[in-house]
DNA sequence: CCGCATCCCTGCCGATACTG
DNA sequence: CAGTATCGGCAGGGATGCGG
């Protein structure tokens, strides 16, 4: 059991919140640290999340003008993505009754801390994406083409 | 035969088409480091690719070796995530022609070197996995809830 | 201006069965 | 053991139209 406990260290998720790692053998690393890094990735992965957080960094925005920097997205995935991330508490939502309606969006500590991580990420994706995309290519030609060199 | 990617290739984000970005203050999102985030999310952000990939990180293994550590996946699951991951190059697939067949997949370089920031991600996920459900319970009240006058 | 409801199409995912 | 093919359920997400 303890065959696995250098590697634990070195980078399982559960280096923080697991008092009692109870098997972090091959199977204990899909528990409780990959539930949560699946729950915030299911979360901030979809398709619109990402768009409207980096959106909000600049500031507070409405709904329309928020639809406008987007500009891919529908009204109904706008909403949908927001109320999404507003129950979750990554942005606050404030309305102003005016006429016309005024709503502000925002983010909230919480969601200004997911940026860091995601930035993070972001990052990576930027550092490696030619890498992907080349590995990509290449997987795509072997698989269609098999003219073996 | 279905398109085993799909997700990658949303691509409706064409609003570079806009010169007029003199506002990037508002703006100050790279629209390439949003489409790349978006990417990464996308392919790492789906049901099983990590779970994949972080049982993949003690070491290199079999088929079925996987699908037991897993243990919710289904076989169609887990080739078709062991193939988006070998598409992208994070994963390398050996096959050794003996009987029976054996194939063993390893984490490359690149999916090495993947974990770091979805490390950081968990890290978050870990950290603030109360305050998300916390909130998330508190607006699931205030929507049915409406007493607290 | 904000946002909800409806219709509908598309793609994901699981279960099962079959091949090498 | 490793992998593919097919079927069916289900949820994501786009288009449109209506209400505050």
């Amino acid at each position: 059991m303890e065959t696995m406990t250098a590697l634990a260290q070195e980078g399982t998720f559960s280096s923080a919140s697991s008092p009692n790692v109870t098997d972090t053998a091959k199977q204990g690393v899909d528990h409780t640290a990959c539930r949560a890094v699946n729950d915030v990735l299911s979360r901030v992965g979809d398709k619109w999340s990402m768009r409207v957080v980096m959106n909000l960094d600049g500031g507070a925005m409405r709904f329309n003008e928020l639809r406008r920097a987007i500009d891919g997205i529908s009204q109904r995935m706008l909403t949908r993505t927001l109320r999404g991330l507003e129950r979750d508490g990554l942005v606050s939502r404030t309305v102003t009754p005016s006429i016309p309606p005024r709503v502000d969006y925002a983010l909230t500590s919480l969601g200004q801390s997911l940026r860091e991580p995601v930035r993070a990420l972001g990052d990576w994706a930027m550092a490696n994406r030619a890498a992907v995309e080349d590995a990509r290519a290449v997987f795509d030609s072997g698989c269609d083409d098999r003219d073996h060199a």
